[in-house]
Formats: structure tokens, sequence, C-alpha cells
DNA sequence: GCCACTAACATACGTGGCGTATGTCAATCG
DNA sequence: CGATTGACATACGCCACGTATGTTAGTGGC
């Protein structure tokens, strides 16, 4: 029988390198994932990992640009079945929280990548989430909806506040109460953007 | 001549291990940090170390107390020196900002810290910045300066756009630049938070 | 259609770092 | 003044990463 077509095979070894290292980080952590636990656990062993990826860091790159890509999926689609824009940022917003409450977020994105690969605003292939909010803030601007604020400033800052709310949220000892909390306090803070309180 | 009391020289050692910890953990980060080399820039061995602090994340742990009390000093000159309740929230706020820009504050209390002991809202020793922050607004809220909402939801949301907004601009290709931005925008938000616009 | 070549892995090894178990010496106390 | 405890140093084992070195299976040139 025919062999699958080269590429296609790699394409899968990278998938399955991917998808359980990021099963690992996820849950132990990036410190504590054994490579060669989790390279055993994809059928495969370290040659495959360090062929690909380089090193445990490249690994983490490739897990953090796709979690980053599915994040931002999720948020456009938020944004895009809102009925105004204003209410699209808020929303998204909102969801940027609740995105960041699931453990494999906080764990991956939050706490090992910046601590391994340093100020997530530097890094290359996952900022899709900010330029994208970015460019709401920007069109919002324009509209007169909001005052006279660098869009890029703006939207770091909410996300800022929405990652770290979100932390504090999912460890609090009554997690639903505290996002109540939060979220009300959230979008009064989003009201000082507007032009005119809505 | 009469040695110093133990104590006191036990202290000694203490605040040297702890001190040399923080300058590697601040420059290599303390995944790079190799115990055997700061303690022996402190002139001792990895045995005092244990003894003392138990594994390397409850030194790491001495070091974050450290830093917290007296980024939180800081905070409260700040804040003390200001006219008003409302201008001392602002400016506390602004000094956050300012003190995230620092590398040794980034990579310890921001990447490392975040990484090796979990969500830094949950460590026990380190939340005097955010404390003293919440008992301001809950003030500034008796007094009918900001709405209703909960202070320490509102002190978290703040630091953490701050922490965030820090990182942007100290890693930013024009941090001037880009602090200004930042500031401006961060300002707009926090009137937000006011019954009226100031 | 065969042969050189290269890419995709596996295997083997060295190194370094952490934690622990053990030893030693000095200070304290009855 | 002797026994005990606490403050360290020393020695050891283990685990994990990275690298160097195979080995096998595709791929392109003729």
């Amino acid at each position: 029988m025919a062999h699958k077509p080269r590429k296609e095979m790699i394409a899968e070894t990278r998938a399955k390198l991917v998808s359980a290292a990021r099963q690992a980080f996820g849950t132990v952590g990036y410190a504590e994932a054994s490579m060669d636990d989790f390279t055993a656990a994809a059928g495969l062993t370290r040659g495959a990992l360090y062929h690909h990826f380089g090193d445990k860091k490249g690994l983490l790159e490739a897990v953090i640009a796709e979690i980053d890509a599915e994040m931002n999926e999720r948020l456009c689609a938020v944004s895009a079945k809102a009925p105004n824009r204003w209410q699209g940022f808020v929303d998204e917003s909102v969801t940027y929280i609740e995105m960041a409450l699931e453990p494999e977020i906080q764990r991956i994105m939050l706490r090992d990548g910046p601590a391994v690969l340093g100020d997530p605003s530097q890094w290359p292939n996952a900022n899709a989430c900010i330029s994208s909010m970015t460019r709401n803030l920007t069109q919002l601007k324009e509209e007169g909806r909001v005052g006279d604020i660098d869009p890029e400033a703006a939207a770091r800052l909410v996300s800022g506040a929405s990652l770290y709310a979100a932390q504090w949220i999912a460890n609090a000892e009554n997690p639903a109460a505290t996002s109540k909390k939060a979220v009300k306090a959230f979008k009064t803070l989003l009201n000082g953007l507007l032009v005119e309180k809505g």
C-alpha cells in the first residue's frame, strides 16, 4: 500500500509532539514536564523533538502559538456577533477574562510562558489577540466613541487587567462571587474610555 | 574579642543568602541561577541554604517577601505626600507602573515568581501593595468619590493593568514614548472609577 | 531503475544541578 | 564542665537536558 506522503507524516509528527507537550505543560507545568515522558506518550523520543523544535523552549513556542491562535479565533467569534462595536469590545474583554480562567491558559500563557520566553508583548507569533483588540479600539476612536487615547496602549492595559483578574478569580475561595465583583469593577473601568458614559 | 551574638550571625547569614539569591534571580533568572554559584558568591555553600530555607523555592519566597516590603514602603511614601486621597491613589498607581519598569521586579515578581509559586494573589507574604491600595479605595468609596465597586477587585484590576503595561513599556523599542501613551490611557481608564469625571 | 544524498528520527553519552543523608564544630545550658 | 542542639559543610545519587552519533527510509539525478 502507498505510504502517506512525506509532508503529511511530518506534520502529523509535529502535531503529536505539540499536543503531548501542551498536555504536559498545561498540567504539571513547563519545568516539571519531562521531555522523555511526554515524547514517549506521543510514541516518539527526544530525538524527534530536537530535530523539529531545536530545544524545549522551541516546543513551548509552538504550543503557545497554537493556543494564541485558538484564543484569537474565539475572541473574533464573540465580537462578530455583537450588536455594535463598543459592545463587541466589552464582550471581547469579558471573554478574555473567561478564557484566562482555564487552567491550561493560566499555566502556559500567563505563568510559564512569560518566565521562559520573557515579556509576552514581545512574543513574535502570539499577539493575535492584542492586535485584533487594538484594531477594534482604533475604529471606535475614529467613530468618536472613545476618547483620544492610544489604541494599543488601551488594549494592553485592558488585557493586562483581564488576565490578572482572571488568575485572581480562578484561585479564589469562591470563584463565582469573585468573578461577579471583578466583572462589575471591570466594566466600570472600561467606562472611563467612553467619551460619554453609557 | 567577643564574637557577635549567635542570633546576629544567623540573621547576617540569612541576609547574605537572600541578597545573593536576589542578585542572581534578578539577572539570570530563577531557573538559570545555580545554587552552588550564588551561595559561593555569598561565601557559603548549599548546606546553609537548605538549612535556612528548605529548598530553592523557599529562598525565592524570602526574596519575594523582601522585595514586596520594599515596594509597599515606596508606595506608601508616595500616597502619603499626595494632596488628597484620589490623587494619592492615582500617584500610587503610576508609581506601580514605574516600579514594574525595573528589570529585577519584572523578572522576579512578574515572571519567575508566578511561574514557580503560582498565582501572585495567593502569595502569603507578598500582598502588602494590594492591601494598601485596597484600603485606599475603600475609603474613597466611603467618601463617595468612586462608585459602587468592590475595592479589592478594582485594586487588582488596576495593578494588573499597571504591571502588564510596565512590561510592555520596558521592552518596547522606545520606552519613553510608549510610557507616555500608556500613562495617558491608564489615567483615562481610572476615570471610569470616579463618580464624576475629574 | 539504481545510486548518492538528505531528512527524520532513535540511541548513547556527558554534564550539571537539585535534594538528601551524613559529618563536624561551635555555642548554649544544666 | 559535659551533653545537646543548631549551623553549617561535604559527599552522594538521581534525574533531566542537550549533543553527538548512528540508522533507516524517502527523494532526486541520470
